[in-house]
DNA sequence: CATAGTGTACTATGTGACTAGTACACTATG
DNA sequence: CATAGTGTACTAGTCACATAGTACACTATG
């Protein structure tokens, strides 16, 4: 596989966004099992470390949980799931306003561009 | 003064941030003087080279021009300040919509997140 | 012409984030 | 109990960033 990865930001965080993105979305589902760090690593063409990385930081937001000998697997806790996704809507908005403060533009400006993009 | 930076992004990248901000919001006149290096880096609290990185950069936008012996100076381009703001807004939007189709939102929902935001 | 104030260039150093390599600890399975 | 597959811990190397110090080139000013 050998995924690209963007420059300007840590490929352990873009992964950990990546498996984010795909429980959001319903790729993953609850309860499912991660690739072990070993087969994520060779898909992904990046460290074991690198993977291990990405989990440690997953289960530290207690959106999976690890077994040892078994694996890596996404929380059955819904509600926890629930509580991420609004989580990260908001980061991510509030990370935005302050880029946006930081620069000079003022909100409304900015959403009609948003509006106006694919 | 000694400014607080936050750790999760250069300190350069930071004040060129904040003196296009500055322009932008037009703190900062076409034509306008910046302060010199060394003036610049006790007020900011970083060293010389650092702030002379900033200004590099800042030249290398063609946002300002500097001429030995007597200073960096806001273009006088107004066009290129035009420029440089559609540039800027055009790439927050890239970048804060590359993040939510990461993350598996819909660009809609993050909209009304948005106008619900302070 | 002397001086002080500009930007610029260069080398060196320290630190932390990131990634890589290797070895270890645990668990299921037969 | 042997083996293969898990996660984990440790050490090491690389790189960007920030800093520090020094020296140089240019310009205004007196």
């Amino acid at each position: 596989m050998t995924m690209d990865f963007s420059r300007d930001k840590p490929i352990y965080s873009q992964l950990v966004d990546r498996i984010c993105g795909d429980i959001l979305r319903g790729k993953l589902l609850l309860g499912d099992r991660l690739p072990s760090v070993r087969e994520y690593a060779v898909e992904t063409g990046v460290n074991v470390n690198t993977v291990q990385r990405v989990y440690k930081e997953l289960e530290a937001m207690n959106i999976t949980e690890t077994k040892r000998g078994q694996g890596t697997f996404i929380t059955t806790n819904e509600e926890r799931i629930e509580l991420l996704r609004e989580d990260m809507k908001n980061q991510l908005a509030a990370n935005f306003l302050t880029s946006i403060e930081a620069l000079g533009f003022s909100k409304e400006e900015m959403l009609v561009v948003l509006k106006n993009k694919a």
